[in-house]
DNA sequence: AGTCGTCCTCGGCCGC
DNA sequence: TGCGGCCGAGGACGAC
């Protein structure tokens, strides 16, 4: 379930496997689908350590002297170091810990692990993936980044804005419950063209993602947004009270509300 | 280039 | 209350 900012304390999480020479590694079928060929993190690994513990939006990236070890979570995964030392990442994966939901795991000869924890199994292991792939890293998103982000006004038309958002070419990190909730405090419209806001509404744009990142960062995850409560059927707006409109808006599920997002 | 389907499994909800 | 079935889910990729 995890989008950057979980990713962001997998990251921090991971600095504690760092310097710890690697003895065996186990990737399930599934998280090992889409690696490259020839380069399955069972046989590359083994013998190296992780030298830093880096990430471009949601893609772990854990360096070796040689490859780079990539870490997606999917929409379940959650990462866990030496036991359950990392339970707290679970808080925001299914809620429970279950032993046969370890799709992966980097065993180091000092007998600690790192270890993937993903019911759903769509996350992947994948040794060098493609960093540049990615569009710059939404935590440190400028406002020049973000207007390039949602294409030229000369452009017209375009994906909706939220589609845009969602893009990890375009911007890599925010995923749907952070677009929601961003979108909802800059308050305009997920559906409106990303090349249909002016130069205010760009700025504000980039003021609540900024802010949203931080403040829900030191609460604690994607989902402790102020927009979050109201995120169900017939749920009702925070700030003005009117009830939100529901839709797929860029294929995922949108909340907003009619009278202050615009 | 944008949209849609698909990959997976689980939990919640509905109806009997 | 118990259970079977259906639907949606915080992601990403390939196919049209």
């Amino acid at each position: 379930m995890p989008e950057i900012l979980e990713i962001e304390y997998y990251r921090q999480l991971a600095e504690g496997a760092l310097d710890r020479r690697i003895a065996s590694v186990f990737v399930d079928e599934y998280a090992g689908r889409g690696g490259r060929p020839g380069m399955d993190p069972e046989v590359v690994l083994p013998g190296l350590s992780f030298v830093a513990a880096n990430r471009r939006g949601k893609l772990l990236l854990l360096e070796t002297e040689g490859p780079t070890l990539g870490m997606r979570f999917g929409m379940t995964g959650g990462l866990l170091l030496d036991g359950l030392a990392g339970i707290d990442a679970l808080r925001y994966g299914p809620g429970t810990y279950e032993e046969r939901w370890i799709r992966a795991a980097v065993q180091f000869e000092d007998g600690g692990a790192l270890l993937l924890h993903d019911p759903r199994r769509l996350g992947r292991l994948i040794i060098d993936p493609d960093v540049d792939a990615l569009g710059p890293d939404a935590l440190n998103l400028t406002l020049r980044e973000l207007r390039e982000a949602l294409g030229s006004r000369a452009g017209r038309g375009g994906p909706p804005l939220k589609a845009r958002l969602l893009d990890q070419a375009k911007v890599a990190g925010i995923g749907n419950l952070l677009a929601d909730e961003i979108l909802w405090r800059a308050g305009i419209d997920p559906t409106r063209s990303s090349t249909s806001l002016d130069d205010a509404e760009l700025r504000r744009l980039h003021r609540c993602t900024r802010r949203v990142l931080d403040q829900l960062f030191e609460r604690g995850g994607s989902h402790t947004g102020d927009h979050m409560v109201a995120r169900h059927p017939g749920g009702r707006c925070p700030k003005d009270g009117a009830e939100l409109f529901r839709a797929t808006v860029g294929g995922r599920t949108t909340y907003w509300c009619p009278e202050h997002q615009r």
